[in-house]
DNA sequence: GCACAACATGACCCCTCGGTCATCTTCTCG
DNA sequence: CGAGAAGATGACCGAGGGGTCATGTTGTGC
């Protein structure tokens, strides 16, 4: 997509430079989330820091390549889901998923959790998941398998949640979100019980062009 | 604790200093997390930055003092709560007494979230929280207002989820938490389902001396 | 009202971070 | 192989953070 296309050709070094921060970036977002320094990036590639912003202008550009990178997986696997015969255990599987990716990946945390920092594409990327997870949430409530006031909005706020409740036991138990996605679950499938309080919450959407919801804090 | 019991007489303007710099720090800190600056604060308090390490050597001594005050505000509700009849009723309000504590408190979220930066009285408050949260569950358990298989550690770990979960929607509807919680409590209390994955968590304990889980990361 | 200790002040230090750019190196094409 | 452009490098910049300290100010006991 970014290489090849035109008359110029990339030099040979500048495509395996860019394939090793590419690489290096992956894992240290990973591990340290996005507050890890271009330094720390660029000694992991084992280049200079130079290097790392001719390839990506600013900081923001190169967390954008990658996070897309894993929300396009995701939106992969929620699409394929969509077309599962059992839909509860489709949206399950989907959360299990988006929850392996948020406990393996700390950057991908910070990018869910607050939508301070972000590319449009990221944030378009993200509404569409979204769209694709209300999709799923509609027939796990047509097939009765979760309660009728439970929304794909609820899906994707509890998807950080459930890894956020588990987050403490990372360390000792890489799976231990499983418990609370199970405990999450039988919460969402709860027949003869009252109404939930307030209503279902509206649509997440991170894209909108009237810039309302625009970032106001540090 | 700190300015009277000794010879030294506190000065007037000092004892005025210090709870203006108390009430500021905690509003700051609640607005914007553990990540405020002392400038910020020092500015909020309408004094100048040397005070505030005057009375506080430390960024984490100030975090301290203010931590502590929400922790022993908090144990209190809870010690109160386990003399309550209904133990379901009341470790649900203690959840939701506890949510709500995290969604008025950044800073809150942040110490709760992750042990990285942390004072010993601090750590050992948090451990007899725990110890008093396991109570409470072991008498809602006894009660079989939930499932046999929680423990309090489950439940400790569920207010930052919970909390998580509806933070995004913190803006709109401050208690938007409500509806998340009354979900994960379904779950809790779900009867005739088969057994959760992996064992209950393990007491999180923050101040052990054998200093194993000391902080690493960045 | 005086003297002095305690206190308040803000310029300053050192550090880290994102980002820039003059300079040097290396790949590529003829 | 040689020329030249694309790429790599790391010293450097300004902003902002926690923390310090010489200096100026003020409350207090005599």
């Amino acid at each position: 997509m970014t290489g090849r296309t035109a008359a110029v050709q990339a030099r040979s070094d500048s495509v395996r430079n860019r394939r090793l921060l590419l690489q290096a970036a992956n894992e240290a977002f990973a591990e340290c989330g996005v507050d890890v320094s271009m330094h720390m990036v660029a000694q992991r590639a084992g280049v200079a820091k130079g290097t790392v912003f001719r390839h990506f202008p600013t900081k923001d550009d190169l967390l954008a390549e990658i996070m897309m990178q894993l929300l396009d997986r995701l939106l992969e696997t929620a699409d394929r889901l969509l077309r599962a015969d059992d839909a509860g255990r489709a949206l399950k599987d989907f959360m299990g998923h988006g929850i392996g990716l948020l406990a393996a990946d700390r950057a991908f945390c910070d990018v869910i959790g607050r939508p301070s920092l972000q590319h449009t594409n990221v944030r378009e990327a993200i509404d569409r998941l979204c769209d694709t997870v209300e999709d799923l949430t509609a027939r796990a409530r047509e097939q009765r398998a979760v309660r009728g006031d439970i929304t794909g909005t609820d899906i994707v706020l509890l998807l950080g949640g459930i890894h956020q409740t588990a987050q403490p036991l990372l360390d000792r138990e890489p799976r231990a979100w499983e418990r609370f996605l199970e405990i999450a679950f039988d919460g969402l499938r709860a027949r003869d019980r009252p109404a939930l309080p307030h209503p279902p919450p509206a649509q997440l959407r991170m894209a909108d062009p009237s810039g309302v919801s625009a970032p106001t804090r540090t």
